[in-house]
DNA sequence: TCGTCACATCGTCATACGACGATATGACAG
DNA sequence: CTGTCATATCGTCGTATGACGATGTGACGA
């Protein structure tokens, strides 16, 4: 349906949700991080995310306390090919390398607390 | 850039930009086309126009009085891929076979007043 | 030159959207 | 149970966006 696709777009036409999906490239993050990276409040860090999430751009995945979010898992093949334009644009974009940067140093410095191995639990995928 | 990915997808994020977009896949179309096909007025027709345009999903031929658009043609990378994604998506949606069908209907229509064929011109492209 | 046609631009209005702080929820520690 | 931590949701505010009618512009035809 045309609305969508347009649903997809609409999540994806923002420069802070952008700047989410680059940082989400890698592998997944919990939401602090993210709030960390972005220096932006929770809930807007939050609803920023459940707006991807509901466009099928992300996928979220609770771990306790936590709540990891990673790239569209369930991805109907729309959201897999507007993935795949994000995944191919704006890859040098200065503003994504830096919140690729702190993204990863939050990520070292909130492992401890943040993600605890838990038993029967090879790594959070790091 | 961010901001210019940010801005093409904001461009096709629109239900009535992507009915657009949808209606020009077969070929061009004059302005008078597309706004009878919506029944929008003029106005807000040739707005969106531009905005498709300052995207570089669409580009304008002018023909005498009228002005043909047809999907980009200068295509930055980005904009080639994300109008691949319109084009995969949304192919069977009701709203946009009509507009197909008006579009179709007042291409014919308008041709005799609208295309007059011009010396050295091999068809519109009908 | 004057009027008309096709289209672009401007000004305005109602609605949508993004930001935030405050508060609700749900999981764990004590 | 109670408190705390990580997130989600709610209410509000300022700004952006889409719709329209009115008006400007440039290319014809009389």
């Amino acid at each position: 349906m045309l609305k969508d696709l347009e649903k997809a777009l609409k999540a994806a036409a923002d420069e802070t949700r952008l700047r989410i999906l680059k940082m989400l490239e890698p592998g997944p993050l919990c939401v602090c991080q993210i709030v960390q990276a972005l220096r932006l409040s929770q809930s807007t860090v939050s609803k920023h995310l459940s707006i991807l999430g509901g466009a099928g751009l992300v996928s979220d995945e609770r771990r306790g306390k936590w709540t990891f979010y990673r790239l569209g898992k369930p991805a109907a093949a729309e959201s897999r090919r507007l993935l795949a334009v994000v995944r191919a644009c704006a890859g040098t974009d200065p503003k994504v390398a830096k919140d690729l940067q702190k993204a990863e140093s939050e990520k070292v410095r909130s492992l401890p607390s943040c993600c605890p191995p838990r038993k029967a639990d090879k790594g959070v995928a790091v």
